[in-house]
DNA sequence: CGAAAGGCTCTTTTT
DNA sequence: GAGCCTTTCG
C-alpha cells in the first residue's frame, strides 16, 4: 500500500511539493514539516511527474539524514512501521548523502581527471594534524611557536572559501602568515604524497575537476533534473557554488533553510548564501512553512522571544495550534555537580509519572566537555543514557589501527596508515629504524612503503632489514590477498596473521577492545555484496565520513546527551538546556564579536525549538573550567523569556540530592552540623552529619531529614 | 627498543 | 583534568 503524496498537508507545504520546476527558495522553521516537504517533493516528482529516481539529487546534513529519507520514500523492505511513499524496488537509485559523501562519489569515478588516483585515502581530523605536524618538521619550524590547529583552521578557511594558496598569500602580512602560507604549500604536497585528501579536498576538488572539465561537469548536469539541497542556511562557498554547477543546466534548484538556525559560521557557513539565492537566480519562488506541528505554545513563544531579540534578521511568525502546555522550568543549583544531579532526579520524576520514557528525554549543553559531570550523575544513578559522540568508535585505537591497515593494503602511498602500524603490533621498529627508513624515502622521492621493498630487496642482513621483512610480508600478503577477499575478510586477515588479534588481548581492556573490532568486522560486512574491492572503498570511504549523529541508536531506552550543535534536526519530547549561563552559552568566544554573539542566540533557539512538550533551563552558580573553579552569571538569552512563561518550580529546603561532604547543614532537633559523608540510594541520598553540642555522628535520609543548608 | 612517568597546553561548536 | 608529547629508566 502506498500513501498517496498530497494528503494531510497543508496549503504551504502542498505549494512547496508542487513547485517543481525552477528555483524554490523554502523557508522552514523549527518543526514545520520541512523533512515531510523534502521526502514528498521527491516522491511527488516521481510518482506524479514520472521523474526516474536516478535523475534527482538530494543533499542531506548527515548521514543519519539521508538513511532517514530513504526509509521514508521506499520503506526498509521489512515490515514497514510507516508506509512508504514509493515502491521499495526504487530503493538505491536516487542519489541522497551529504556534501562530502556525494563528492567522494564523483571523484572515485571522475577525479582522474584532474589527477586524482581513484584509490584515494580521505584524512580526518586527526590525520591532517598529524601531516601538518609533519610539514611542520620538514620545513624545520617548531611546533610550539606554530601551533598546528589554528595552521589547520586556516587552511580549512582558504579551502572552504575557494581561495587559492596564491590569494590567501597575496593577504598575508605578518611572519605568522607567511609561515602559515609554507606549511600550506608543504601540506598539500604531502598531502599529494600520500595520495590523500582531507575533507575539505572532497568538496573543493569537485568544484575545480567541475571547472577544469566541462564534459565532466555536464555529465551530471544533464543527469540531475532536479536538486534539493538540506539545512541550506549552514552551506559555505564551496558547497554554494557546487551547487549552483549541478544545478546549472535545468535549474531546477530547491533549498531548504531557516536563517535563524544557522549555526556552523565557524566551518565557514554563510547566511547570507540565502540572499544570495535570490539574487543568483532569476524568479525565485520562495515559500514559508510557518505553522510549526512540534511544540507547545509556551515553548515557541519563548523561542520567539529568544530569537526575537537578534537585529540582522528577517521576521517571521511562527504559530502552532497545539496546546498552551506546561510552563517553562528554570532551575539554579550551586555547581555541575549539583546541576547533573537535578538533571537526573527531574528525569526520575518524569519517567515515575509514567507518561515519559528516558527516550524522550534529551540533555543539551554548549560544549562537550559539560557531559563529563552529566555522566557521571547518571552513572551513579544507574540511569541509562547515550552519549552523541564523546569518544567516537572510529576514534578508538584499535578500530583506527586496523583500519589502518586496511588503508594502506588500499593506497600503498598513506604515510600515515603506514606509520601507525609499522610497529603495532611491536616489531622491535622504533624511532631510529623509522627515521633511516624516510631518509631512503626522502632520497629516492618514493613512500615509506616504497622504501621498505628497496631496503628488502637489498637483502642484507642487518637486524634493521630482517625487521622491515616481517612487516613487508604482512602488508604484501593482505594485498595480494586483498584481490579476492571482501573488506571483513581482510580484518580476519589483520587480526591473525599481523598479530593484531594476540596484540589486543593482552594489553588492557582486551576483550572489550576484540568486541569492538569485531563490531568494525560487522560493519565491513554490510558491504559484503559489494566484492572484494567494492567492499574495502566502501567501507574505507563510509567510515571516514560517517558522523555522530549518523549512529545514534534510538532503540535502547536511555536519556539523550547532545551538544546544541549536533541536536539540530532532532526533536524531543522533553529538553533539558544545561550550563544556562554567560561565557558558557554564550559562549566566552562570541562576546567580542556581535555576529557571533547572534550565532550563540541561534544555538540556544535550536536547542528550545527541538522540544515538544517540556522545556528546562539549568544553570549553576559555580562551574570548574578547565581545572578551576569560577562562577558564573546567568544567560542573557534567560532575560529575554517573559515570567509569564516561566513556571517557579516548588524548590524544597534542601532538595533531595543536593547534599554533599563539607555542607553546613542545619535540622530541626539535632541543630547545626557538617555532612561528613553522602552516598546516593535509588532516588535518595544516605547522608552523614556531624553535629554539634554533643549530639554526635546520625546517618539519615536527605529526603527525611529535612535539612536546611546553611 | 619499549613502557612508564612527568610536563605541557588546551576545549566551542564538526562533515 | 585529560590527552599528547618528551624524557627517563630497565
Amino acid at each position: 500500500m502506498i500513501q498517496n503524496i498530497l494528503t494531510g498537508l497543508n496549503a504551504k507545504q502542498k505549494e512547496a511539493v508542487e513547485a517543481i520546476q525552477g528555483p524554490v527558495l523554502i523557508v522552514a522553521g523549527p518543526g514545520s514539516g520541512k523533512t515531510r516537504v523534502i521526502t514528498h517533493r521527491i516522491a511527488y516528482l516521481i510518482k506524479t511527474w514520472d521523474i526516474h529516481p536516478r535523475r534527482i539529487l538530494a543533499v542531506t546534513f548527515t548521514n543519519k539524514a539521508a538513511r532517514e529519507m530513504e526509509d521514508r520514500l521506499f520503506g526498509k523492505g521489512e515490515k514497514d512501521s510507516v508506509t512508504p511513499l514509493l515502491s521499495y524496488s526504487m530503493r538505491g537509485q536516487l542519489t541522497v548523502g551529504t556534501f562530502h559523501a556525494i563528492c567522494a562519489r564523483f571523484l572515485r569515478i571522475d577525479g582522474h581527471h584532474i589527477g586524482i588516483d581513484r584509490n584515494y585515502t580521505i584524512y580526518d581530523d586527526g590525520d591532517r594534524l598529524s601531516l601538518i605536524k609533519r610539514a611542520l618538521e620538514q620545513l624545520m619550524l617548531d611546533v610550539k611557536t606554530h601551533p598546528p590547529r589554528p595552521i589547520q583552521y586556516a587552511i580549512s578557511e582558504v579551502k572552504n572559501k575557494l581561495l587559492t594558496p596564491e590569494d590567501k598569500a597575496s593577504q598575508s602580512e605578518s611572519y605568522f602568515d607567511e609561515v602559515r602560507q609554507r606549511v600550506y604549500e608543504k601540506y598539500e604536497q604531502l598531502l599529494n604524497d600520500n595520495n590523500a585528501l582531507d575533507f575539505d579536498d572532497l568538496l573543493m576538488k569537485t568544484v575545480q575537476l567541475f571547472e577544469a572539465h566541462p564534459e565532466v561537469l555536464a555529465k551530471y548536469q544533464s543527469r540531475y533534473l532536479h536538486v534539493m539541497v538540506d539545512e541550506f542556511q549552514d552551506t559555505n562557498l564551496v558547497q554554494y557554488t557546487l551547487v549552483k554547477q549541478l544545478a546549472g543546466k535545468h535549474r531546477n534548484i530547491c533549498v531548504v533553510g531557516d536563517p535563524d538556525q544557522s549555526i556552523y559560521s565557524w566551518r565557514q557557513a554563510d547566511i547570507r548564501n540565502i540572499l544570495s539565492f535570490e539574487r543568483d537566480y532569476t524568479n525565485v519562488k520562495t515559500i514559508y512553512l510557518e505553522q510549526n506541528y512540534r511544540s507547545s505554545q509556551t515553548i515557541l513563544e519563548a523561542a520567539d522571544c529568544i530569537i526575537s531579540a537578534n537585529i540582522s534578521r528577517k521576521e517571521k511568525a511562527l504559530w502552532t495550534k497545539n496546546q498552551q502546555g506546561a510552563h517553562i522550568t528554570v532551575a539554579e543549583l550551586y555547581d555541575e555537580r549539583e546541576e547533573a544531579q537535578y538533571l537526573v532526579s527531574e528525569v526520575e520524576k518524569l519517567i515515575s509519572t509514567k507518561r515519559y520514557k528516558l527516550t524522550n528525554c534529551a540533555i543539551m549543553y554548549r560544549t562537550n566537555a559539560q557531559s563529563r559531570a552529566i555522566e557521571e550523575a547518571f552513572i551513579r544513578y544507574g540511569l541509562p543514557y547515550r552519549l552523541v559522540g564523546a569518544t567516537k568508535f572510529y576514534d578508538r585505537r584499535e578500530i583506527r589501527d586496523i583500519l589502518a591497515y586496511l588503508k594502506l593494503v588500499n593506497n600503498s602511498a598513506d604515510s600515515i596508515a603506514f606509520l601507525r602500524i609499522v610497529n603495532v603490533p611491536p616489531r622491535g621498529i622504533g624511532q631510529k629504524s623509522i627515521k633511516e627508513l624516510a631518509r631512503v624515502a626522502t632520497d629516492n622521492e618514493i613512500s615509506l612503503y616504497e622504501a621498505t621493498r628497496r631496503l628488502v630487496a637489498k637483502n642484507e642482513r642487518t637486524s634493521l632489514v630482517k625487521k622491515f621483512k616481517v612487516f613487508l610480508d604482512i602488508i604484501d600478503e593482505l594485498m595480494a590477498k586483498a584481490k579476492n577477499t571482501d573488506a571483513a575478510g581482510l580484518i580476519d586477515l589483520v587480526l591473525m596473521n599481523a598479530g593484531y588479534k594476540d596484540y589486543i588481548l593482552t594489553g588492557e581492556a582486551g576483550e572489550d577492545r576484540l568486541d569492538n573490532a569485531m563490531e568494525l568486522r560487522a560493519v565491513a560486512d554490510d558491504f559484503a555484496d559489494l566484492g572484494p574491492e567494492g567492499s574495502l572503498a566502501a567501507l574505507l570511504e563510509g567510515v571516514a565520513l560517517v558522523s555522530d549523529v549518523d549512529n545514534l541508536d534510538e532503540k535502547i531506552d536511555a536519556v539523550t546527551l547532545i551538544t546544541l550543535h549536533k541536536a539540530k534536526g532532532l526533536e524531543f519530547p522533553i529538553v533539558f538546556i544545561a550550563g544556562m549561563e554567560e561565557y558558557l552559552l554564550p559562549h566566552i568566544r562570541s562576546f567580542d564579536n556581535a555576529e557571533q554573539m547572534e550565532e550563540e542566540r541561534r544555538l540556544c533557539y535550536v536547542g528550545v525549538t527541538r522540544a515538544k512538550e517540556r522545556v528546562y533551563l539549568v544553570r549553576a552558580l559555580r562551574r570548574h573550567m578547565m581545572g578551576v573553579s569560577s562562577s558564573n552569571e546567568p544567560s542573557r538569552f534567560l532575560d529575554d523569556i517573559p515570567e509569564k512563561l516561566i513556571g517557579t518550580p516548588q524548590q524544597p529546603k534542601v532538595h533531595k540530592g543536593f547534599l554533599k561532604a563539607g555542607d553546613k547543614v542545619r535540622h530541626e532537633t539535632f541543630g547545626d552540623g557538617i555532612i561528613v559523608a553522602s552516598f546516593p540510594a535509588k532516588d535518595d541520598q544516605e547522608i552523614t552529619v556531624a553535629f554539634k553540642g554533643g549530639v554526635g555522628l546520625k546517618r539519615m535520609m536527605a529526603s527525611m531529614a529535612n535539612l536546611e543548608r546553611i
